[in-house]
DNA sequence: TAGTCAGAATCAGTATACGGTTTCAAGCTT
DNA sequence: AAGCTTGAAACCGTATACTGATTCTGACTA
């Protein structure tokens, strides 16, 4: 019976994960990971939200030592933060931002150039769809939408990076990326300003002219870093 | 007597840690993640040594978990490769060494530069000390010497960058520079041009000029990938 | 002699159980 | 009523045991 449940689960879970017919056998420390990483990186979760191993372990299926293996690796590569109370999401200080803000502009225009080349008609057809809807938020106000659009364009040319290490780096402060994005969009200027780039961005990319996007994407970062300084200096003063 | 032995061990292995009169409560799965990560970033292991956990928890005299903890956690931080077949030294490929070069480009010259400013006497007097070794192995040969010269210099300014965001993201590729180190430091010409560095750098540091840093940083870089490809250019030649 | 196949050995993944530490709350003291 | 104490609950770290998969070994076959 035990033996039972667990290929059913095997079976549910590998439909659901990226590949399915390549290795039907995926370890379930594996799949949790993936699914809290996805969880994660959709903003599903809120810095209150306590993960406990054995209620994630209930969850599954599955015992503890799986979810122990999952949440660990999430907390090592800096997606949660552990204490003695649980897993919980990391609040990232203002400082850790504004440090993972230079990295942003050491790699991200270097990595945006290498993808300009890279970038396919599908690719630009994606782009050119949540380029759409991040335009249409500007009247309908739909911060949700326009981070989804603003997720898709980002996710569409980091995958087109083809450094993998530099592709990986940049993909490791997701986190940050997302704690900004909270911060500074429901910001109207902010938000204004963050449609004008996305629908720029699509332009410079489809002009294949490198040495544009570069520029644009160090404009992009240093503008990204100013909102955010705008607003969390306002937020400050209120408190 | 399960108890008194964890406790005799715990005194013993808190002795060799960094911090003995910080906490003196460290969990042995931290404990064995630093003792091997050391003997990893000393270069004691070569891909051939196969790290199994059981072998690794007689040593510590602890069960297979917290060996387990570790290991994964080396893994996933990339130090390692797991295979059905225990953990093993990763072989970089070429080609990641070479991503890894650019990452370097774009990171080290500007980390260096934030760390002129903030490099104390002791630094100093660390790297000259480490400087002098590094001349004096164009005399004795002494490869390892050299090595472990290389090492301290650079880990004295990286540890000396302010931005823990881009310091951490910088050590997360040492095993891509002892790859590179493994590969070249045992060409002559690549040894000459190390150590001229090695001086360059250290005065430079010493100038307190950063734009100056910035520059032979990139040049540092530039030339270890210059070595690298020539060295292992000739190696696919001879083979 | 070379190729194949079965059984053994090895080793990682997972399950279950226990111990220790931190947190929280209820009851007691002053 | 406020502060202290004590006990229970929550939750992580570690131990031990089992399972299943992969690799290795050696014998058997063509």
């Amino acid at each position: 019976m035990a033996v039972y449940k667990g290929i059913s689960l095997l079976f549910l879970y590998t439909k659901v994960g990226a590949r399915m017919s390549d290795t039907p056998k995926r370890h379930m420390k594996d799949v949790i990971y993936d699914a809290y990483l996805g969880r994660i990186q959709r903003g599903e979760l809120t810095p209150d939200d306590r993960l406990v191993d054995t209620a994630i372990a209930a969850e599954f299926e599955v015992s503890r030592m799986p979810v122990r293996d999952a949440l660990m690796r999430l907390t090592h590569e800096g997606y949660l933060a552990s204490s003695t109370r649980g897993f919980t999401l990391p609040t990232l200080e203002p400082r850790q931002i504004l440090e993972i803000f230079e990295l942003r502009r050491l790699l991200e225009p270097r990595a945006a150039a290498l993808a300009t080349h890279e970038l396919t008609a599908d690719d630009f057809e994606r782009m050119q769809q949540a380029v759409s809807l991040s335009e249409s938020t500007l009247e309908t106000g739909d911060i949700e939408a326009l981070y989804r659009a603003s997720e898709d364009i980002r996710r569409t040319w980091v995958m087109a990076v083809p450094n993998a290490e530099l592709r990986d780096t940049i993909q490791r402060y997701m986190v940050q990326i997302q704690a900004v994005r909270m911060a500074t969009l429901r910001d109207t200027q902010a938000h204004r300003v963050l449609v004008a780039f996305h629908r720029r961005m699509l332009e410079t990319f489809k002009s294949r002219r490198s040495a544009d996007v570069e520029l644009l994407l160090m404009r992009f970062v240093l503008a990204g870093e100013e909102s955010y300084l705008r607003v969390s200096g306002r937020e400050a003063d209120t408190e």
